[in-house]
RNA sequence: GCGGGUAUGGUGGAAUUGGCAGACACGUUGGAUUUAGGAUCCAAUGGGCAACCGUGCAGGUUCAAGUCCUGUUACCCGCACCA
């Protein structure tokens, strides 16, 4: 059969779409299985040749369940609110719903002609009215809930979007999308509270099926910390509570530091002797940017407040207070007891300021460095708690403060709440008006929903930093649906996480109008059985996604605590050089180009092949030729019909199956493939095979290659669809051989080999080992001191 | 600095519990076929004439180490003054 891959791409393409082969079953009896992969935002670039790697790697796996049998949910949308929409829009004076059209066209087309195995029935969009109604509708349930707040707070804010940022997109001081620098900027945000949902985002990981890595970066991410609040006195009487992970060293403490921003330092103006040169110092730390903040992190800088004294509560001391930059404002108290002689940033700062190290952890020279291991040590200098482990004296302090009422247990987390507005057009309007009769924000009713966007001449953010949508006053103007009196819209809008924290409930049941889902629907497909995604999304979409789900469980809309069972990650694909792709580069790789030349089932098998799935792997337009041939092999196989069984390809046959059947569920498609080439290579070396044998083969070739396979499955006078055939299976007792090859070492080296059959005795292999003539003179006239033999492996034997 | 990961031929990468290192491909070389180019097929391909030597580097454990232990280097990713 001559291998014509545009013809045959093509047709299959078009058959699949008339029979509806992959629409997603709706008999709930039947297993189910849920693969789902990261839904795409549709640029105006087109398909990556990075989509089709995770996308063909879950293709697969959705293909052979169900070919297993399963009912499967493997669907695709389109996560299409954003800003390179909104910015074309400026640019081009378009309407980013327009772009947004033309670009999920595009984008459709591409995957179409990939062949994966969508139920495009499904397909959703975020920026769908009908799909923005029920993002807007849980927002409400948030806010019902008390877990959307409207805050005056820093935020960071990215010069060049002119928008505010989440700490989740700021990345070493820059915006995560555009790389410009970031500022603070005291702004009104509505605000979501995650950390109530910190302990329970750590907790439920255990026991999920994630990748390692994954979880621990969710877990750093989030940051517990567990230590204990220690309230000092001061000389004025107020009083300054600290957070410490280290309560055990606190006779160490020999000054305290406050953030710039504590809220004290105002009420202590006229008491203070340098009030100037500390608000000086405020402002000038306030200018800084996130990335001159992280850049200067070296250099320890402060000013001692003058004429303010801290007590410490444990033995009275008075100690200086500081104000520093390098005690953060929005974690813990925001202000902390330093320990120079523990502490390696208080012992730069102590350095810096010649202030006293007290030891109170023995093991270390304090003087040289701070020590901080806390393994070890034995607490000194610390009156009854001399003598102890850290660990001891931890509980033992801790116990001290809560009985005195100056102390307690605390935990503490890096997470903050996520800032949940943005001053953009293109993303869902918040479902709030301001009612100044009512004197607070009241929610849309829900039967009104969607709030959706007006259509406006000018998208261009504002420099004042208010979104495109203050401007429009014929929609910001509204009544109040509680009063009746005039009323006004939030003019913010949902950050591009909104609509992907949710998705994956949507294409359970995409067009119901009565909720998000069908209960019905949701309690069959929920949770999601194997989800994979990028690294990138990890403390961004993923641990959002799991916080929306556990609110949804919470008020009972699903059923499953988390919403992922498995989650694994795959690696990117390089340019040719070995640097990440991109356009400055000129090292991209355009997939159009890729599927004209190679076609659609070449670049998918070449996808899987380059490597290890979880890593990253250079692109090389030489290497997918190689797949192709193979590809060629297989469509020549069609020649090589024979009625006689050979049996040693018929043992090679189920090894095949069988390999190819594990290393699927295991990731390792580049094996599978691997094993598939090895078996085709056998059966041209066989000359012949069957036409059983090629129909087992074509369907473990399927999910790899499912269009070539399809044509050999016609070829071969089938009717029905391989794509719903029945997975090959093997048989056991026929992938065993009964006769192995054993290597040969004397000394551990190896020095022959021989063929036994399987399962020979010990004593028996030593005693032919020995009979080789290549080992009999290499033992002649030396002491054998050991005889080492592990069945169907190897023989070792010692001499002297 | 902390956390996670990686290191194997000219290249991408394989190697159950420690048990024949380099599967499978790419590339290269030689040959066949072809008017030519391309494509295809066959053969060889870690290094060394050989004994042997070879999995970033240095040690160790073991009959046996890519795999385990100790130390070390380089690179990648994440976090980054989180008290």
């Amino acid at each position: 059969m001559k291998y014509d891959y545009t013809s045959i791409e093509k047709k299959w393409q078009k058959r699949w779409d008339e029979l509806e082969a992959f629409k997603t079953g709706t008999d709930y009896s039947k297993p189910k299985y849920f693969t789902l992969v990261e839904f795409p935002y549709p640029s105006g670039q087109g398909l990556h040749i990075g989509h089709p790697r995770p996308y063909t790697a879950m293709d697969i796996v959705s293909r052979k369940k169900r070919m297993q049998g399963y009912n499967v949910l493997f669907p695709m949308g389109w996560d299409a609110f954003g800003l390179p929409t909104e910015n074309y829009a400026i640019k081009n004076k378009i309407q980013p719903s327009i772009v947004t059209e033309r670009n999920v066209a595009r984008f459709k087309q591409q995957l179409k002609m990939m062949g994966f195995s969508f139920d495009w029935s499904r397909e959703i969009n975020t920026t769908d009215p009908n799909y923005v109604k029920w993002t807007q509708w849980i927002f409400l349930q948030l806010f019902k809930h008390g877990l959307a707040y409207k805050k005056e707070m820093a935020v960071n804010f990215c010069t060049s979007c002119k928008c505010v940022l989440a700490n989740e997109e700021v990345v070493n001081g820059v915006c995560e999308r555009c790389g410009s620098e970031v500022v603070h900027k005291v702004k009104s945000q509505w605000m979501l509270k995650i950390t109530e949902y910190a302990d329970r985002l750590i907790d439920d990981l255990e026991g999920l099926d994630f990748i390692e890595r994954v979880k621990t970066q969710e877990i750093n991410w989030i940051g517990r910390s567990h230590g204990a609040e220690v309230k000092f006195n001061t000389t004025e009487g107020d009083v300054i509570t600290v957070y410490t992970t280290r309560p055990d060293t606190l006779f160490g403490a020999t000054y305290m530091v406050i953030a710039p921003e504590y809220a004290l330092i105002e009420k202590w103006k006229n008491v203070l002797n340098n009030y100037d040169e500390i608000i000086a110092y405020k402002e000038a730390a306030a200018k800084k940017s996130d990335f001159e903040r992280t850049e200067l992190v070296k250099e320890k800088t402060g000013v001692m407040l003058d004429g303010i004294k801290a007590i410490n509560p444990v033995n009275g001391k008075e100690i200086p207070i500081f104000v520093s930059d390098y005690v953060l404002a929005t974690y813990g108290t925001g202000a902390i007891m330093a320990v120079p002689a523990h502490d390696t940033r208080d012992w730069d700062f102590a350095k810096a300021f010649n202030l006293p190290i007290i030891e109170v952890v023995a093991g270390g020279n304090v003087q040289e460095e701070a020590y901080t291991d806390v393994a070890t040590g034995i607490m000194c200098n610390s009156d009854f708690l001399n003598g102890l482990e850290v660990a001891e004296a931890k509980e033992k302090i801790i116990e001290w403060l809560t009985e005195k009422g100056i102390g307690e247990k605390k935990t503490n987390f890096k997470l903050r709440d996520w800032v949940f507005s943005r001053q953009r057009y293109w993303g869902e309007p918040v479902p709030l008006v301001y009612c100044e009769h009512c004197g607070k924000w009241i929610p849309i009713p829900e039967d009104q929903l969607p709030v959706t966007l007006p259509e406006v001449e000018h998208y261009e953010p504002t420099d004042t930093g208010e979104s495109p949508l203050a401007h429009c006053d014929g929609w910001v103007n509204t009544t109040c649906p509680v009063c009746g009196g005039p009323a006004k819209r939030e003019t913010d809008t949902m950050p591009n996480w909104a609509g992907s924290s949710w998705y994956f409930l949507r294409y359970c049941d995409p067009t119901n109008n009565e909720a998000l889902a069908s209960s019905e629907a949701l309690d069959y497909w929920m949770p999601v059985d194997w989800y994979n995604g990028g690294m990138e999304h990890v403390t961004l979409h993923l641990l959002y996604s799991r916080f929306w789900a556990k609110f949804l469980y919470d008020i009972g809309v699903i059923k499953c605590k988390e919403p992922y069972l498995k989650r694994t990650a795959h690696g990117m694909i390089l340019g040719e050089n070995g640097e990440k792709m991109s356009k400055s580069r000129g090292n991209v790789i355009n997939p159009d180009d890729i599927v004209r030349d190679y076609g659609a089932d070449s670049l998918r098998l070449y996808e899987m092949f380059i490597g290890d799935f979880e890593k990253s792997a250079p692109w090389s337009q030489a290497s997918i030729k190689g797949c192709k041939r193979f590809l060629e092999r297989i469509a020549g196989l069609t020649e090589m019909l024979t009625d006689k069984v050979n049996p040693s390809l018929e043992a090679s046959l189920h090894k095949t199956i069988k390999k190819v059947t594990l290393d699927i569920d295991d990731m390792k498609f580049n094996t599978a493939i691997a094993a598939m080439m090895s078996f085709v290579n056998e059966v041209y070396e066989a000359g012949s095979l069957t036409k059983a044998q090629l129909e087992a083969l074509v369907g473990l070739l399927c999910p790899f290659a499912p269009h070539l396979a399809e044509e050999i499955w016609e070829t071969l006078g089938n009717t029905t669809l391989l794509s719903l055939a029945k997975w090959p299976e093997y048989d056991e007792s026929k992938t065993v051989d009964n006769e192995v090859e054993i290597a040969i070492q004397i000394n551990g080296k190896l020095k022959g080999t021989m063929k036994l059959a399987i399962n020979t005795p010990r004593e028996d292999a030593i005693a032919i080992a020995k009979q080789d003539p290549r080992i009999a003179a290499l033992i002649e006239g030396k002491t054998i001191v050991k005889e080492i033999a592990v069945p169907n492996k190897i023989v070792n034997i010692v001499v002297r």
